[in-house]
DNA sequence: TGGCCATATGGCAATTATGGCATATATTAA
DNA sequence: TTAATATATGCCATAATTGCCATATGGCCA
């Protein structure tokens, strides 16, 4: 049986945000700028890629609203805009311990 | 300048349990499960896709630890192993909600 | 204006994710 | 054992993601 349809409209845009959120690149990002404000030139050093690769992962972070945008001069300043993202890290690594946890059990030790 | 380097394996890991939350079906799933164990036949009639379709998305939640599974018969029933999920559903919420915010204020309202 | 810097974008190839069909496996009932 | 049910897996075509190169855009200074 099981009707084929589409998940419902508010999956889809929270999915949209888990997206942003799922690359290592853009854990990365977030991590730094949750201590402070940067700019892309700095960014690309500590993420060790290509400019435009880094260019790319922030606009994806931005589109969802995660980060926003300061231009001074011909450089760019991106900061995190929500203070819940601790919330989200929080769970992923108790997700991760628990892992380590269960791990070690099946192990016997 | 800007050596290229892989990311720290903590993101990668972090990122897997990202991805794994990344996908609107699988959002559906957890809400589902949250309420209560379920087994992959009521989860297929609810999501609305091939059975083989839903077992699979449950194969990635579970294969991050986010789900566990416990076989009676035939059947398998799923439940949530963590109680952090809404730490991140809230997170989510409030990014949703700012985007929104943000757009009425662009357009002036 | 011309040149230089910082950033963003277009395009492309390679990798990965997705979803359904067909099929395998396992459990139970007749 | 055979049949039926519940779930998992292999396969494949399609779609999405990723990362780099080349290039465009915008700001600043000489």
């Amino acid at each position: 049986m099981a009707i084929k349809r589409k998940p419902p409209l508010h999956y889809e845009s929270r999915a949209e945000i888990a997206k942003a959120l799922a690359h290592p690149t853009r854990l990365l990002l977030l991590d730094a700028l949750q201590k402070s404000e940067m700019c892309v030139c700095d960014l690309t050093d500590l993420v060790g890629a290509d400019q435009s690769t880094v260019s790319k992962h922030l606009a994806i972070l931005k589109n969802v609203g995660l980060i926003a945008c300061r231009k001074e001069g011909p450089m760019s300043f991106y900061r995190v805009t929500c203070r819940c993202l601790d919330g989200f890290f929080t769970c992923i690594e108790t997700v991760l311990r628990a892992n380590l946890d269960a791990q070690r059990a099946a192990m016997g030790i």
